[in-house]
Formats: C-alpha cells, structure tokens, sequence
DNA sequence: TCATCTGCCACGTTTGAAGTGA
DNA sequence: ATCACTTCAAACGTGGCAGATG
C-alpha cells in the first residue's frame, strides 16, 4: 500500500476552452489531499473493510476524514463525497474471504454528500482536517433522510471532490478534482462478516466501548441465562471457525480473547492456521476481480477518465475498473447482461429524476411530502420539502452554529427513477475525470440547471440537481 | 436450507439546554 | 445584562442477538 498522500495527479489534461477553466485549473494544480487516520483505514483495508449499512442510516467506521493543501486561502470551495461501485459484482463472504456471487445489483439511487461547511475559503478546509463524520449510509432505496443509498455485499469506494466555487450555483462552472483512497474501499454490509473487522471497529470506535468491555458479556450472560438451546446459538462465521480451531480460547469471554486477538498482529498469523490472504477479502476477492477484470481491458477512453481522475496510486488493482463498465465489457464470471444493466447503463437510465429536500436530522423535522416519481425535474421543485419514495435530496437547513444561514449538508440524489437519458452525457464523459469544468462533466447537469433557471434562492434548490452519476464511467 | 436482513437491546459517547457565577 | 463555564439529561451511535425474510 503506498501512501496516501502521494496523490497523483493530472494536470497534463488541457482545460477545456471554457472560460475560467484554465486558470481554474492551474490554480488547482498544487491541491493535495491526504487521508487521515490512514493507518487505521489501511488496518481494515487488510483485513477487509466492511461497513454496516442500516435502514436509518449507518456512519462510517473509519470515519472519512481529509486534510487539504495547495488550496487558495482566500477563494471557495465545496467539498463532496460521493461512493461509487467499484465493480460490477455482488459477493459473500465464504471461507474467510469475500467471493464474487454474481451480477451486482442495479445501483441504488446516488447521492452526494456535501460537507456542511461548504462552501468556504482554503483557509478553512485547510487549518484542520475535515471530517465527514455525519455521512450515514443506509440500505433502504426509499431513504427519505438523503443517506447515501448502498447496496448490501457490494463494494464501494468514497470519492472526494472539491469544487472551487462560490457557491453551489457555480459549481458547474468550477473545476472538479477528485480524489480517492484505495484503502477507503469497502463493503456494504448490513451485518458483520469477518469477525476481524468487528474487533478492530470495537477496538477503535468510541461509540463501540460498551461491547468492548462489559456491556456485551453481560447481556451476552442475560441471554445465555435465558438460552434455551446453546448450541443452536448461531455463531458468527469467523467465530465458527475459530472455535474449531481455538475451541478453548474461543469460549472465553469475548472481551478476554479480544485483547490478544489483535488484527494483523504476527501472533494471529502465527497462531492462526488461516492464511493471511484469508482475511483480506480483496486478496481473495481481487484474484478473482483480477481474472475477470483483466478479461476485460479497458477500453481507451475509460483509461483517459482513470488518468484524469486523481487518485492515490494503490496496488488495489480494482481501482482502474471503478471506470470499467463491465456489462460492456462481458467476462466469463460477470453473469450474463440482464435487467436493467443489460444494457450497459444503469437501472435507473430513462428514469424520470426524483428529487427532494428533507431537512438534516440535526434541523427540526419537517414534514415531508411524497413527490410524484413522475415530476419532471424540469418543474420548479418547491422549496418546501417535496419528497419522493426513490431518492431524496438531503438539504440540511440547520447550519452550523458559526456559519447561520449556510446549508449544512446537501445529498445529491439520483433516484432509481431517475432517467440518465435525461442527462444523456456520454457515461464516459460525465465524471470522473478531474480537472474538468463541471459543465463539461455532465453536460446535462448544467442543461438542466439552465433550464430551471436560477429561481432558487437557496443551495438547497441548487441541489436538486445531480451533480454525479454512477453512470459517468 | 441457507444467506441475508431487520428490529430490538443495553451501554457509552456526544450534544445542547439549563443552571450558576463572575 | 452579558459572558464563560459547569452540569445533566436526552439523543445518538454502536455491535450482538434472535427471529424474519426471500
């Protein structure tokens, strides 16, 4: 794994001939993101991360968590997360290790989660790092809280992009860089697999401390007090297989052989009869990502975008598929193009857009209103939390306490409905490659802004339109 | 039958309102 | 009256578990 902060960059890429792109984009050239808290992303990323994905909304653990340079101290800018696939295949967790178990399903409505500070000057991203603690993932398509939608047992990788912009109204006139961290892979999980990771997210997230100390025994104890059958419990599938291999050890408490136990430590590989790549589910997962993967090569234009995109270089070889558009590209394992993916666009293609605004959870609730899936995205959305049942527009309205006024945090959605057809850019040419103009990412994206004009007072209008789509690569 | 998902639980942490004093 | 600080309760976030679901 090579550091994360030896982002590489792109800048050989000539600006389009738009105005303001090319002073845009030189005087972005010397942005540089690193990922905090590497270490410990790059402790799960050996073992596996998993993030757990809940119908009301999961954070992530690791948090995503950045630190800026190269920014302009005094000039804007919008920070943004989104989560793309990073391939086109749905797996479990089998032996150990996570295996392809077929065609991915169709991608869940995208979002992308604005930090609630933007937009702000350089200064501000740049004295501290920036933190996107309060991004939620969730499982439920029909999310009315505008949490990035994921589906369970696929993998996925955040993306941060940081616009120069004012303000979200010219955004697509601003440059995007993007940036993203091979570590940060992870896979959606609505319950742990790999008892590994559950180890070390208790380890390290506060939040987990009660079940790290007593909390868990005793309830554990409650429960075995009230078991009817023991044996029947169902073990956790590591465990399962721990305690045929450590079956003394393993009845321990769980918080005894915890300490000992550690992720990655020598003595677990030593004592451990499993092979390290057993726990590395992109060891296992990647060899048969690489078979399929190098099956399919890229096609040129889909390496343009992967060169233009900044990314921290890593031996995570899934990396440069993030932009291979398997159902173009079949291979032996892929299962055949079917459904919406058929073909070779997403399922929520010629889907009309769905949007709407909710208020953050930190704001005051405010009730929410079914949108007909069928409202055009051409219609002035009201400002008054329209609400659609596919994908919703998560506009905080409660700003931070030092910056009253400014929207806290902003999802950008594409719904399930949502018809890329609308947007109708070239998958390739959408996104994804930074250092961009905005407009030239998704020629639609700006169509449609220019269509609804600039009648919203508020970013939270603003946002109403996608600003990424899975479809781009 | 199996893999996966869901709802609930109890506990620790975080947050912000209320109270207090300078 | 204002501000800074402290206290405390409610809300939040967490993984495990058992049962439900497909």
């Amino acid at each position: 794994m090579q550091p994360s902060r030896d982002i590489k960059t792109n800048f050989g890429i000539p600006p389009p001939s738009t105005a303001a792109s090319g002073s845009d984009s030189f005087l972005q050239s010397s942005v540089r993101m690193t990922l905090e808290d590497s270490d410990l992303w790059k402790s799960f990323h050996e073992i596996g991360t998993e993030m757990i994905i809940t119908k009301p909304g999961r954070r992530m653990f690791p948090h995503c968590k950045i630190n800026l340079s190269g920014l302009l101290p005094y000039a804007k800018y919008i920070m943004l997360v989104d989560l793309v696939p990073v391939d086109g295949f749905r797996y479990k967790w089998n032996k150990h290790k996570w295996e392809v178990a077929g065609k991915a399903e169709p991608q869940p409505p995208c979002r992308t989660y604005l930090h609630p500070d933007s937009p702000a000057p350089g200064s501000h991203w740049m004295k501290q790092p920036v933190s996107f603690l309060k991004l939620k993932l969730t499982n439920n398509t029909l999310d009315q809280h505008g949490h990035i939608i994921l589906h369970s047992m696929h993998c996925y990788q955040p993306r941060f992009h940081i616009v120069q912009a004012d303000d979200l109204f010219s955004v697509r006139w601003s440059v995007f860089q993007t940036f993203s961290f091979s570590e940060t892979t992870f896979t959606a999980v609505t319950a742990y697999q790999n008892g590994k990771i559950t180890k070390l997210k208790i380890d390290n997230n506060p939040f987990a401390k009660g079940f790290r100390e007593q909390g868990t025994n005793m309830k554990r104890q409650r429960t075995l007090r009230t078991q009817v059958c023991p044996e029947k419990k169902k073990l956790n599938k590591d465990d399962e297989e721990a305690e045929q291999l450590h079956p003394a050890e393993f009845r321990r408490p769980y918080y005894e052989g915890y300490e000992d136990d550690e992720v990655g430590e020598p003595k677990t590989k030593e004592g451990c009869p499993m092979k390290e790549e057993s726990y590395s589910p992109w060891g296992a997962g990647q060899d048969h990502s690489h078979n399929i993967r190098t099956e399919s090569p890229l096609s040129t234009e889909t390496r343009e975008i992967y060169n233009t995109e900044q990314l921290v270089p890593s031996p995570a070889s899934y990396q440069p598929y993030r932009f291979h558009d398997f159902s173009k590209s079949p291979s032996p394992l892929s299962p055949p193009s079917s459904g919406s993916q058929s073909s070779g666009q997403p399922s929520f293609e010629s889907q009309p857009l769905d949007v709407a605004t909710v208020p953050d959870q930190d704001a005051k609730p405010a009730p929410l209103e079914p949108l007909s899936s069928s409202c055009p995205p051409s219609l002035p959305l009201a400002h008054h939390a329209p609400q659609d049942y596919a994908g919703v527009l998560n506009v905080a309205m409660a700003p931070p306490a030092t910056k009253p006024g400014v929207i806290s945090h902003l999802y950008n959605p594409y719904t399930a409905e949502q018809g890329l057809g609308q947007w109708n850019g070239p998958p390739h040419s959408q996104y994804g490659s930074s250092g961009y103009p905005a407009h030239h990412l998704h020629s639609e994206y700006s169509a449609q802004s220019m269509h609804h004009g600039y009648h919203h007072g508020n970013v939270a209008d603003w946002s109403q339109y996608p600003l990424f789509s899975y479809s781009c690569w």
